[in-house]
DNA sequence: AGAAAAAACAAAACCGGTTTTGGAAGCAAT
DNA sequence: ATTGCTTCCAAAACCGGTTTTGTTTTTTCT
């Protein structure tokens, strides 16, 4: 194969296009970027001349003299259960959009854990290839946060950490969505209501599982009735699994707050094989809003998380901290919508009904 | 605000890392660039303080003399189902992994339609932020490929179309898999066997539909007794609504080969709604190995996607087509992986007695 | 030994823009 | 009429590399 010489593209060069203008590239560049010595003629011309001849400033050679390229960076870490939820392309969709109409790009990359993506962040701007970043999945300790401000890179947070005072971020008020799911079965009449808890150090976790305390305080029910179990891993097994440790134990809850909805299709499968009935003799609330919860059998009452929104909402936000915006003042939380379907009604039994029906259902 | 200068980051330059090492710039470029030019001495001389200072060069500025920009783009068309499913994670993973490993990077985007994939493209070439494209999903008909085949720039397919000559591009072997999910149907004694196929504008479904027949015909069941449904659209309620036509039908098939998971999760809900037993009286086999698949009851019998590796198989073919490698032969295709699981057996009785199962079923 | 060829490095041009500096023309004030 | 300001445009430096062209030194050949 003979050694590729580089095609040469056709593109108009500022250098050819204010050639053909009788102009100076000077002239022209400044014209073009709005700059206030330019007669108000020689702009309009210049302006009309780039929208008919096409011309448009190379991205490349602009970023080596501005210092920016336009392009923000996302690094995914990989291994979290996202692989099952759409909420990631919904939100990468969103991010996308909000970008494309902002004339960036986005930047793609993934990582095996938060400290790897610290490394990709660190080969990332050594190459200059973005000019920020957008982080999802906060930890409650957050290595890539702590990395990203002593950089002083661009950044914003899809979620907080345990300290979310002085960088920008954008989150769902998780807190406030487990007192509702709370209130939601205190309401219908639940006096025993359970937990099935995210591993802490994702921050998210910490505040729902801080929204769980609070709601069951405000509904009057004493922590001895309100049983937290942490799940080591977010999938549908170890849901599973600690539902049915719950619903076997003496006075088994009624009710069975998830902290995400994989935990939630986990609990589905205990209650079920124990002979109950979801919804009825126990009532399940998930979190996340997955479309599968959709077709559950009864369908999961859970919480939307409209990602596509989310993402076009952070990735707003980068671009205002890259042109110069105060991180410390965008600081944006929204409440998560309740999606009431059929997982979760008045308690069929009472707790105490409840355990002696699992004892004779496996018994049986 | 005051007008922001730039940071002035610390990084090393070419300028000054020759300097320091008393050469001159084009000589340390020359020997980092591999030319033949500069004596082993110096050579060696120039790597070790390279690696000492950690000097590495800009990839902007080296982009802006090369035409080449270290990254390759891929365009996400929105509004397939692929939301549902964890393919694109797992793809966009394998993608990033392949790329990084070669020192590049994936920009990634998003569109509407594959007619607005193309536009991007255009932005997308014109701007030189890419050196290339990767695509997913193709159509039999695709008009990104005639684009990109037009304007040269390198590009490969995940998926081929009807004329799948004269690019790279790497696909699974649908139709082998097709015959395969027959085949399975038919030892096991099914002799009406049905078909929900997917759009065939999408050309995977072209091919497993075109396996379907195959398989039906190499089994020697007439084509009478193999219907085929055309799903509108990939989602679970399409797939419900088809199977349950098509189990209403006066002779209805024992076994429904479906052309992707989501449809068959549909029929699941067909089945038994009309009160039977899927495995036992209805024989359903899906494809993607969505790992919801796992957790239905019973399991789904499916076929493995293994998207991780697909996309690192694509990126590296890119990247070898970008350094000069003739697309034509670079055309790869592999078998898919059955995941035997517990939707398929023995047919329970034969097509007219479920006929009659089902009528006194729906009369009930 | 002298000419030709090869080796090793340096200087300068270039990629395609932006930004700083410079300079001519036009006008008001002295 | 000279000085002093603006206004508007052009020249040149610069961003940080790569590549082409030049030059000096060493080696090889007759």
């Amino acid at each position: 194969m003979e050694k590729q010489v580089a095609p040469k593209k056709g593109k108009l060069t500022l250098k050819e296009f204010s050639e053909t203008l009788g102009l100076s590239k000077s002239t022209v560049s400044r014209a073009l970027g709005g700059y206030s010595d330019v007669s108000p003629k020689t702009r309009k011309k210049i302006e009309t001349a780039a929208r008919d001849l096409g011309y448009a400033p190379d991205p490349l050679a602009r970023g080596l003299k501005r210092g920016r390229v336009e392009s923000v960076g996302i690094v995914i870490v990989r291994g979290s259960p996202a692989l099952y939820d759409p909420f990631l392309s919904e939100f990468l969709d969103g991010v996308s959009r909000s970008l494309n109409a902002r004339g960036r790009d986005l930047l793609v990359s993934t990582a095996g854990s938060t400290q790897e993506a610290v490394d990709v962040y660190r080969r990332l701007i050594e190459a200059r290839k973005v000019d920020g970043f957008i982080l999802s999945r906060t930890e409650t300790h957050d290595p890539r946060i702590a990395f990203l401000r002593d950089t002083g890179v661009p950044f914003v947070a899809h979620g907080r950490t345990d300290a979310p005072d002085d960088y920008a971020w954008f989150d769902i008020d998780n807190e406030a969505a487990f007192v509702e799911a709370v209130n939601l079965a205190a309401q219908q009449g639940h006096k025993k209501i359970a937990h099935i808890a995210a591993p802490p150090h994702m921050n998210f976790a910490r505040l729902r599982l801080k929204g769980f305390l609070r709601g069951v305080a405000g509904a009057g029910i004493a922590s001895a009735d309100a049983p937290v179990h942490t799940a080591s891993s977010l999938d549908i097994e170890s849901g599973e699994e600690i539902a049915r440790r719950l619903l076997l134990l003496p006075e088994p809850p009624t009710a069975i707050v998830c902290a995400v909805d994989l935990l939630a299709i986990g609990a589905y499968s205990a209650v079920k094989s124990l002979g109950l009935t979801v919804g009825q003799d126990v009532t399940i609330i998930g979190y996340d809003g997955l479309p599968f919860g959709a077709y559950l059998d009864p369908q999961l009452t859970t919480f939307d998380q409209s990602g596509g929104d989310h993402g076009a909402q952070v990735a707003d936000m980068l671009l205002d901290v890259i042109e110069g915006a105060d991180p410390a003042k965008l600081q944006i939380i929204k409440q998560a919508k309740l999606l009431k379907r059929a997982s979760n009604g008045p308690p069929a039994q009472s707790a105490e009904e409840l355990a002696c029906k699992i004892a004779c259902g496996t018994a049986a």
